[in-house]
DNA sequence: AAACAATATATCTATACGGCTATATAGCCA
DNA sequence: TGGCTATATAGCCGTATAGATATATTGTTT
């Protein structure tokens, strides 16, 4: 079975995909409009707002004749908090917030 | 061409490799302590471990005989970065910030 | 109702991916 | 050198993915 994340990094995965998600950053957009920056076939940005659909990364509305799409920050909060638990590894600044926190609360971390 | 964004996100779709990059995260390992908790081939570990690796996740190195893995932080960085454009849509304290910026600094943001 | 607009679904094709087994390579030790 | 250990590479197979074109669906308008 696949997790969460497995079909969130996989749909984030595709160029289209994220240029489609910073589309939408900017508010809620139809397919039509979607679709226009790219030389893909209709069918093609609709297979592409499918998978982030079911990543839960965006969600489809009802309007009149269209079906507008908006942006599901929750998916991506599942990532940023995954990828928060290496920010240690790279953020010098966590680095020192460790170093105090294994001294006031003896916590280890070799 | 595939960006690194791309590779990199992939690379992370799969439970495997995230798993890898979490044993990494306390510290160096040989391939044959990366494959052990996974019911995979050998050689199944080592494809995880090259696609990784060519994502920027790891490094490899040489000591003797094995060629232990290390974290390599970067490209989580990278992701990192890219999805702290999209914080405010889930962080309230961010999207405060982003009210008092626009006040204090007349910054559009419908 | 008929035509049109917006979008979805079906089907096909080519390529990528993840697993396996078998085998090659490289360093270590007797 | 020969054998052992650690790891990589090759080749194969089944499934998934991204694209295309053709067609179906649903709401709007006349």
């Amino acid at each position: 079975m696949k997790s969460n994340l497995d079909t969130i990094f996989s749909a984030l995965a595709d160029p289209t995909r994220r240029a489609i998600l910073g589309r939408l950053a900017n508010g809620k957009a139809t397919v039509a409009e979607l679709a226009d920056p790219f030389e893909l076939s209709q069918p093609a940005i609709s297979k592409h707002l499918k998978v982030l659909e079911q990543a839960g990364l965006i969600r489809s509305g009802r309007e009149a004749n269209s079906r507008p799409r908006v942006l599901e920050p929750a998916a991506l909060k599942t990532v940023a908090d995954w990828i928060a638990d290496y920010r240690r590894f790279w953020d010098q600044s966590f680095d020192r917030l460790d170093d105090y926190l294994s001294k006031v609360q003896g916590y280890e971390n070799d």
